[in-house]
DNA sequence: CTAATTGTCTACTAGTACTATGGGATTTAT
DNA sequence: ATAAATCCCATAGTACTAGTAGACAATTAG
């Protein structure tokens, strides 16, 4: 149940561009290096990362001088769910009860497989988190969390 | 986010081990060569899956004829997650929200990493089930489905 | 006592995934 | 043209996964 580093780098990439720079609401851009500087990641390994969120469409990028990255949707509308599954795949603990890429297990059936079962439950739950949290949810909670202990 | 096949076999074999043989509720016996063959394992892999469950004291073993082994506790006192730590370690999807091997993560600040605070939720809701779902729960939920659809 | 049966233990291996790193190509602002 | 950025491909080291192999120890039947 694990999440890999390129996941939790490309979560921590895409909450930092989520995050509103001022008060207003436009998208912020930003730069690999900027972004692998605030959260200590390998320039190099975060521009793989940023990549292939790039080419899932989950962020758009301008190159060259003054370019950067910056969300292809607003904060609102992009789930953790849809970044993990990008950068870490399946969220089912085991493909018989993936909905995204299910694939029969060994059990002799699977209607009545006690793991089954158990295991659906989980990536359920999982999934109703990932889901149903966006990075506007996040960075939301994170000010919430700034506040109550009075911390800029 | 996934399960092992470690742990997928383990999970079975504990399964298997639970469902009562007959009407009584007496502890059921049952060897490495039985148990493979009935879910299609590799006997020698399984071998040292109940081999780990066993040093870990969630299996009790006998040597020789008639040999085999059998639940260490009754089936409702033990949790798909007991096992499940044994073979494929912590529940949690990164470490800094791990109860059993808490670890620090890069972020600045722990507690008001918006990361942190989602996969905790994560790590909890996958904690709730797999802690709260015993052997006998799995094999009781198997036998009512089978049931409803009227298969013996 | 002996042989058969069953679990115990250690070591090894082939393949795969993870975590990067490096070097160049392409695009853009000045 | 030059510098600053992203884009893209290849590769290396490490660790982990899923097994396999074989010798050893304990128990029981005869």
């Amino acid at each position: 149940m694990r999440l890999s580093k390129r996941g939790e780098y490309g979560l921590r990439a895409m909450i930092a561009l989520a995050e509103p720079a001022d008060k207003s609401d436009a998208p912020q851009m930003m730069q690999i290096k900027e972004i692998a500087l605030r959260e200590q990641i390998s320039t190099k390994f975060l521009e793989q990362i940023l990549l292939t969120l790039k080419n899932a469409g989950l962020l758009h990028s301008k190159m060259g001088v003054g370019g950067g990255y910056y969300l292809a949707r607003s904060a609102k509308e992009i789930t953790l769910g849809q970044i993990f599954r990008v950068l870490d795949g399946p969220v089912a603990p085991i493909k018989c009860v993936s909905q995204m890429a299910y694939e029969p297990c060994g059990c002799p059936d699977e209607e009545t497989c006690g793991l089954r079962l158990a295991m659906g439950d989980v990536r359920n739950a999982i999934a109703d988190i990932l889901d149903n949290t966006s990075l506007a949810d996040v960075t939301k909670r994170q000010g919430a969390v700034r506040k109550k202990l009075g911390i800029k």
